[in-house]
DNA sequence: CTTGTAGGGCTTACACCGTAAGCCCTACGG
DNA sequence: CCGTAGGGCTTACGGTGTAAGCCCTACAAG
């Protein structure tokens, strides 16, 4: 007879909280079940006392990293910075577990209802709003993907210099994309003053 | 004995695109290397006297994919017009490989060549250059990776007709986005007329 | 013609993976 | 006092990438 490992049961949170430790400091092949088992302490097997399949364990540790998300209290009431809030948001959660970034791209829910909602109170038609929202969400993702680490650099001949400078991915840059992206969708806006036409989408 | 299972000898492409047809075909996680022996009739450690490692021939077969691109003979000229056509290329290549996401979006090679040097050639500053392609590199990607059939969609409450159209990512969609971007970024190309300011960037 | 060598098959074997099946101890409610 | 369920445990299976090494054939050099 051998004894139990652990005093206390062991807890859905803990769980995944040693999940997502694995995968950020060791990177997600590391994520294994007899490795994570390991972690909390446990035999692999026991595992599927709280989680039914490596698949859906994977699920709820992108769950988890998302639920890092940090929003300012009173929201801000301009639609542009909201958005650009809230997607820089986004990107700052992905870009805090750049090993997740394969596994969070499977997933995007909730992003949708925040901010699709918001911008059709504002006084876009839907197909704009959806329009606008793929476009930031596209944008967003993107510029995580490239900016972790897991993406190796384009290795072909170019300038050093240049190749140096391709390589850093500040965060404005990706901020001021999502403001052009917005500022071209604003005259489309019901209410817009249209003094500024900048979309370069017909009539 | 046993006798060999092919009369001539296995040539790298014939093996690359046999990778690349179950991956198409079945998915990722069916791509093994036993798999795959198979379908070249091969055994599988046979394989390893044509590639080092699974991971080289993953790379090798996103090679293969990327050569699947296609640019119109006499380049256009326009410059906005000629990113818009090499970064749709690109999207093209992607979408009809849907499968292999995961993995092209590990080396973007010989995007940077092609098409920053050409920015700096039209009157770009390098700084502006690298971030006007960063920009289109991660908008195109991002828009193939939400548009691709692996990321699941939004299942959060949204109302159905507009869930419907959010699950809708079109052709133009895209290839608008990244017009919008460069739009916002001819101004500041040397020699650019400034009476279309629209750039959301200060002085 | 003989022979050495290298290319490209083949088999065997190993460590590690996810997980199916089922046992056992403990806590607790009836 | 006992039944039961929760949460550990062990064993075992099929599949994975790949290390090690054997064998046949084609062909170049002597």
């Amino acid at each position: 007879m051998t004894s139990q490992r652990r005093d206390r049961p062991l807890s859905r949170s803990e769980l995944l909280d040693a999940a997502l430790r694995i995968v950020d400091s060791e990177g997600l092949h590391a994520l294994t079940m007899r490795r994570l088992a390991d972690a909390v302490d446990v035999e692999a097997m026991s595992l599927y006392k709280h989680v039914p399949s490596k698949d859906v364990l994977l699920d709820w540790t992108v769950d988890r990293m998302r639920s890092e998300t940090r929003l300012p209290d009173p929201l801000p009431e301009d639609w542009v910075e909201l958005m650009a809030t809230l997607f820089g948001e986004y990107r700052r959660v992905l870009a805090a577990h750049p090993n997740m970034l394969p596994l969070a791209v499977r997933r995007t829910d909730g992003l949708a209802p925040a901010g699709l909602g918001f911008l059709i109170d504002q006084g876009f038609g839907s197909d704009d709003a959806v329009e606008l929202y793929q476009s930031l969400a596209a944008f967003t993702l993107g510029y995580s993907m490239l900016s972790s680490p897991f993406v190796q650099p384009d290795q072909t001949e170019l300038p050093p210099d240049l190749a140096e400078r391709a390589a850093k991915w500040k965060d404005d840059t990706c901020e001021r994309g999502l403001r052009i992206i917005m500022e071209a969708y604003e005259p489309r806006k019901a209410g817009a003053t249209d003094s500024a036409k900048c979309s370069s989408r017909g009539p």
